[in-house]
DNA sequence: GTCTATATACAGATAGAC
DNA sequence: GTCTATCTGTATATAGAC
């Protein structure tokens, strides 16, 4: 667990930042480099090939995820109401970390596509006792993937329409009114 | 409204068939050209820019949109059941045609973005009037936007977790409890 | 209307200097 | 550890033959 090199983490920023704003055609070696200020044959020192820069960010989405199952299953207002409130918050690490992941899914990246079901099993597991069924996991899962969708089809700049404060609040009640154990 | 040339539509099928199955980095016009079965010539006689065969796309999707609508409207077990159902119809000519745009999209597209926001519109407009309120809407249309989510990710191949039979059918049955009017 | 050939730009990756 | 220079492949787009 030694702290991994400055530049390393840089480049890794870059990458998702360049991933969440325009897409994965715009993610290439020379602009991630140049994006994280150093030289293409910097960034390749750390990240042998563009294979190994994305499982770098895999790697990192695998911990913020860690902590994320954490924070749900210890959630004072609960876990259905903290999973769904914590689908939106746009500049969250963990949300940009699943919207650079998903965008390289997208893209035929087989890795980034398993990386994503793994997630979804995981937040299942930690959901599924508090709701009162199959259907009703099921139903509190597909909301928190639409909640992600729209944020990962804003790209973080336009304003989806994705429900804020007042109306989220209302959203919540209906979903644990109709799932909540 | 006169017919469009067959090697145009060709061409078209075969740009969206890249998208859905491999994503945006696939879909050059070379590859198309190829999978379309004419030459790179030939593509750029009928879509002179890489944005002009997009922008095609997108003039297909709206015509399709436009039935689905209609369809919504008119469905027997009633707006919201039908609109639910047919959002997980992964090989419906309009799915398809929605997956490749959001491929599009979430590669820095702003016509796709767009049109996808302007879908969803018109979605909510017609799905709105059978919903108790607002809260309610949202319900609806983020268990939609999740059942689209998970089918652009597993892209066709995979059988992602998406509810079927008679999950679909509780699924329906706890969505509509919690929000028809 | 459809083709081949080509111009120009940029991708990922390697070699080797510092 | 980080750089520059370069190899090789492939992208979009144009020119012009058929």
């Amino acid at each position: 667990m030694s702290r991994p090199p400055r530049a390393r983490e840089s480049v890794l920023d870059a990458f998702e930042a360049i991933l969440v704003d325009g897409g994965e055609r715009g993610a290439t070696l020379e602009a991630t480099a140049r994006a994280a200020g150093v030289s293409k044959g910097g960034l390749l020192y750390h990240f042998g090939s563009k294979e190994a820069l994305e499982a770098g960010l895999l790697e990192r989405l695998d911990v913020l995820v860690e902590a994320d199952i954490a924070a749900i299953m210890s959630a004072e207002e609960g876990p259905i109401a903290y999973f769904l409130r914590s689908s939106v918050m746009q500049n969250d690490p963990l949300d940009r970390a699943i919207i650079a992941t998903a965008r390289l899914a997208q893209n035929g990246s087989p890795a980034a596509s398993a990386a994503l079901r793994d997630i979804r099993r995981r937040w299942a597991e930690a959901i599924g006792p508090h709701t009162r069924g199959e259907a009703a996991l099921n139903l509190v899962m597909l909301v928190s993937d639409g909640l992600y969708f729209n944020n990962a089809l804003a790209g973080g700049s336009i304003p989806g329409p994705v429900p804020e404060g007042a109306d989220m609040d209302a959203l919540i009640e209906l979903v644990e009114g109709a799932t909540k154990r």
